[in-house]
DNA sequence: AGCACGCCGACT
DNA sequence: GTCGGCGTGCTC
């Protein structure tokens, strides 16, 4: 009895039952798993989903592989507060969340929380209470319960309350008396599936010539099974989807879970609709503004199988299938894919090695690949399967340069003669224009014409852009905003402000005086109405309820407008020279989308690029049809100075005071890491990032020869002391091919 | 990531 | 005299 007997014999005979310890990720920034108890009676294994106390709060945490943490006191581990009831995390997953973590330099709790990140869904869905017909009749038969007998006579299944009442036409209190009466039974039903299974060949499929043969190509790589990585490069228009929804089928009929990552924006009502039409059901669905109670359905659905496609954004990636067979990656040279805060990601790239690991294909997507992409596909790395032409009655739209030396816009204006008339010829047929200019506002910078004085954010220097529509002056980079002021803040000159440079506001402005008659609208992020009024524009639009559309960015993706014959891109250059290594990638890839736009319903249509660099060869990509030649030049960039083999680099935030101070950090970390090829230093004026704090954030791209360098650079950076972490931020954005 | 602790400026 | 700013440190 008491203790000093059990602490003498009882580690040779009675011992207690040996306390077990699990090692568990919690969602906190430390590098290891943290140890737990795990409490009797309390069943875990690796991948189970639990939940933990870490110091006053308690986190959803997993139990990982390998041994708990040691010289820790066994005895003074707190023990784990429940174990979910809902599969645990496979091998595989557990895998995947490893490698990203050591991949990306991300403490891996933070990762396999995006795993997890629908706590209410870690519960089974409670049962649906129902009733069933089990005979005889009720004392006293009323017209209402009659008509619920009928009902439930010519078909013998349980009935919900609510939608038995409904069938019939009575209140619910018929079916609950019915219920006391015992001429029903309650019963409880599984939940009801979030969403119907897709039939892989619920439709044939739409394709034909090139198209077929591409699908063969990619269904036969999925009939071989295990890993392979695919890149579809089709023109827009030339059926890239419907080739992957038979990678799809055929998957589905192989009794697979599919993913499809599309970004955010093009993960569209109109989509859905169309892989309905094609398999008989909705995919389940996964982005940011997803409901809560959908989120966890979604989640729950796809851990069980139930859910056997989802159609997401990036953060659909790490969902934990069930047994996932294949990913699709729309839009593969979306920046949208990479995820630039807590764990830094390219959700593209992952996505290979998520096949990889999972064995299983990965099918890349774009009309306008990345160059890493394209790289991998010309050197065989991935399968490249290409689809050089637009299909059924989808013309590609004939493409012209403007250039604006020799046909320069009247004074004050900044349309080309050219480029009006092609507008008003659209506007006498009917048909509808569009002008891209990625510029929101009025205009870009606004000066004094007495004193010269700049308009400047005094928060981060950048100038402020002119917003006429709202009468304000903003910062695009942090938000800063003022009322446009009437008099010069320096020399106090009334009315003597001067707009330079145009923004879609004052496009809109020039079209106006143009054709006073044409119904215009600007179409861009900071519309009135949110995205609500956004949907219902686009649809306006779409339906022809506009003459001239002016639009950012937010026209180009997406949506299809079918009387759209004209496109116009008003300032084809910008974003040329903005000291991005990858812009003239970006540029080629918004350009290809913006004409791409038009000429998707057989009607004649044109593209008008108004630009100073005629001979550039992102124009000459984009007139020809023809990349292959702007793709190898890039690729040779690359190689020689600016981006040293196709992105094996790192970008990184740093905040400073200066850009000297960057640069003499930058020098610093290069000389802590020889083996690193370059670093350069993108500041506020060419690659505009917010501001922190009183200090400017700069980029630093950092170049090297191998990824491992990379690696090891990154590592360094990391360890050297407090006073530097606290300011520094890792991004890593390298290129899948060291995955392979 | 949160949350506590701890040390210096402007205020009810 | 305090209230409160955010730098630093800790969580099995």
């Amino acid at each position: 009895m008491g203790t000093d007997n059990s602490s003498l014999f009882g580690s040779l005979f009675d011992a207690p039952p040996l306390k077990r310890v699990v090692p568990v990720l919690v969602p906190l920034p430390v590098p290891v798993p943290y140890s737990y108890a795990v409490p009797e009676g309390m069943h875990v294994e690796p991948g189970s989903v639990v939940q933990v106390p870490v110091g006053p709060r308690q986190l959803i945490g997993v139990v990982w592989d390998g041994e708990s943490q040691d010289g820790l006191d066994p005895k003074k581990l707190r023990p784990i507060t429940l174990a979910f009831d809902c599969p645990p995390l496979s091998k595989e997953m557990r895998d995947f969340v490893d490698w990203v973590a050591a991949y990306t330099l991300s403490p891996p709790g933070l990762v396999a929380r995006m795993a997890v990140r629908a706590p209410a869904a870690l519960d089974p869905e409670p049962m649906v209470e129902a009733v069933r017909y089990v005979g005889g009749q009720p004392e006293r038969l009323t017209p209402a319960r009659v008509r619920v007998l009928d009902i439930v006579k010519a078909e013998d299944i349980p009935w919900t309350r609510s939608g038995l009442a409904h069938a019939a036409g009575v209140s619910m209190s018929v079916i609950d008396g019915l219920t006391a009466q015992g001429v029903f039974e309650t019963v409880f039903l599984p939940p009801p599936p979030v969403v119907a299974k897709p039939e892989p060949d619920y439709t044939a499929p739409r394709i034909e010539g090139v198209q077929k043969e591409a699908a063969a190509e990619i269904v036969a790589s999925i009939r071989e099974g295990g890993f392979s990585a695919s890149l579809i490069d089709g023109v827009t228009g030339s059926g890239k989807t419907e080739v992957y929804f038979e990678a799809i089928a055929e998957t589905l009929r192989r009794g697979k879970q599919v993913l499809i990552l599309l970004p955010e924006i093009a993960l569209t009502p109109a989509f859905l609709e169309r892989f309905q039409d094609r398999f008989g059901a909705k995919p389940g669905e996964w982005h940011s503004d997803l409901s809560p109670r959908m989120r966890e359905k979604v989640w729950r659905g796809v851990v069980t199988g139930e859910v056997r496609v989802v159609a997401g954004a990036r953060s659909a990636l790490f969902l934990p299938f069930e047994e996932l067979g294949l990913i699709i990656v729309d839009e593969e040279h979306d920046p949208a894919y990479k995820q630039e805060d807590r764990v830094f990601y390219n959700a593209r790239d992952m996505a290979v090695v998520r096949g990889r690991i999972g064995d299983f294909p990965v099918v890349l997507v774009s009309a306008t690949p990345s160059v890493e992409s394209q790289v991998n596909g010309l050197s065989g790395r991935y399968n490249l399967v290409q689809l050089p032409t637009r299909f059924g009655d989808a013309a590609l739209p004939d493409l012209h340069l403007i250039d604006m030396r020799r046909h320069a816009p009247e004074r004050g204006g900044f349309l080309s003669p050219l480029l009006l008339r092609a507008m008003g010829r659209t506007l006498e047929r009917k048909e509808q224009s569009l002008l891209f200019l990625n510029r929101r506002g009025y205009a870009p910078l606004t000066l004094c014409r007495v004193c010269g004085h700049r308009f400047q954010c005094p928060q981060c220097s950048s100038w402020l852009v002119e917003h006429r529509f709202k009468s304000q002056l903003q910062c695009h980079q942090c938000g800063y905003h003022q009322h446009t002021p009437e008099h010069c803040p320096d020399c106090g000159t009334f009315d003597h402000l001067v707009a330079c440079g145009p923004g879609v506001e004052r496009i809109a402005e020039e079209v106006e005086k143009h054709f006073p008659d044409a119904r215009t609208i600007v179409m861009s992020s900071d519309i009135l109405g949110g995205v609500k009024r956004m949907r219902l524009e686009l649809e306006a639009i779409a339906n022809g309820e506009a003459d001239i559309v002016i639009g950012t960015q937010l026209v180009a993706k997406g949506h299809n407008f079918p009387l759209m014959t004209l496109v116009g891109i008003v300032d084809a250059d910008l974003g040329l020279a903005n000291g991005d290594p990858r812009a003239a990638e970006r540029t080629f890839q918004l350009l290809s989308q913006v004409t791409g736009r038009a000429g998707r319903t057989g009607l004649k249509s044109h593209g008008l690029l108004q630009t100073y660099q005629p001979m550039h060869p992102v124009m000459q990509a984009i007139v020809s049809g023809d990349a292959s030649a702007f793709y190898e030049r890039e690729i040779n960039e690359r190689e020689k100075a600016i981006l040293p083999p196709f992105g094996r680099l790192a970008s990184i935030i740093i905040s400073a005071e200066t850009r000297a101070d960057a640069e003499t950090h930058a020098r610093g970390l290069r000389a802590a890491a020889p083996r690193v090829t370059g670093i350069s230093v993108l500041g506020p004026a060419e690659a505009p990032l917010a501001l922190v704090r009183g200090r400017h954030r700069f980029r630093l791209l950092v170049h090297g020869r191998r990824n491992s360098d990379m690696q090891a650079f990154l590592r360094v950076m990391l360890d050297a002391g407090p006073k530097q972490r606290g300011s520094v931020q890792v991004q890593l954005d390298v290129d899948p091919q060291s995955f392979l």
